[in-house]
DNA sequence: TTTGATATTGATATTCATTATCATTTGTTA
DNA sequence: TAACAAATGATAATGAATATCAATATCAAA
């Protein structure tokens, strides 16, 4: 998908409808700045319509992938996280293995490093994923 | 688990047992060099003694994982592959988006640069899985 | 507006990998 | 060999992700 900048163009471009808990929810999920789990952003959008579903939440994350305007994460633990993407930018993604923590790291050398790796292997680059596991200063022992 | 070189020392060492199907699983995986999931290779184990269940073959791969003689990958997909590691070795994964295929590498430089990215976070590193998505020379259209 | 084609919703069912359970069997040590 | 802890394998449970489907909502055209 090309990314359009909102999730409103990407419905018009689909020939999706705007509804209002899509709205509720993408407004919701845009505004927080967290790794949502489905379960986690359906809680909290509880609070602001109780009537919303879990498999509309669901679809809803898809779609902003989908969109352009949110990524998965796959931590260890196996459960799909979703976070927003910022018009142009990237990062990766260190996690403590003890609280949780994510942090986000930009390095612009590692990413030159792995498109040079991916050349070298005849590989066309499409996508990529380096996530560090280790302790946080909290949790270090 | 500090990494003993053989399954039997780490079997000895954690007071486990050694047996006959643990033997076939572990001397199977070991001598192919393959991402395995666990249905592979509890299909492939089956030619060899087929009654072996798949949870003796789903355990036996979470033990080489804690005796470190396998890692555990998760691509996109979202179904854990092992694989076997050899003496101090380590690389990461290249994957085809269109015919799965999986590629090693190792880039010193990047895994210099992951130390360094963890440090300037106040991290203490403990693990990192850095995998690149794209189109191998085959598949790319 | 109203209509009607089509998309969406939300409750629920299904899928499927992973993990747990447990009666039975096996390995190890004395 | 006996004792007993651990392992096995069939099967059940779990849980996230996805599919299903009748009821409902959206929206462009009339
Ligand atoms: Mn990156
Ligand atoms: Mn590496
Ligand atoms: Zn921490
Ligand atoms: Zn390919």
């Amino acid at each position: 998908m090309s990314s359009p900048k909102t999730f409103q163009g990407y419905l018009q471009d689909k020939g999706l409808k705007s509804t209002h808990q899509r709205d509720d929810i993408v407004s919701y999920f845009l505004q927080k700045s967290k790794h949502f789990t489905v379960k986690e952003l359906y809680r909290e959008v509880q609070n602001i319509d109780p009537k919303i579903g879990y498999a509309t939440v669901h679809r809803t994350l898809k779609l902003l992938v989908d969109a352009g305007l949110a990524t998965e994460c796959r931590f260890s633990g196996g459960i799909t996280r979703f976070e927003s993407v910022k018009e142009g930018e990237h990062h990766d993604h260190l996690v403590c293995l003890k609280c949780g923590k994510i942090i986000e790291f930009e390095n612009d050398k590692i990413e030159q490093l792995q498109i040079k790796v991916a050349k070298e292997h005849n590989f066309t680059l499409a996508d990529h994923k380096c996530v560090l596991y280790g302790y946080c200063s909290g949790c270090r022992e």
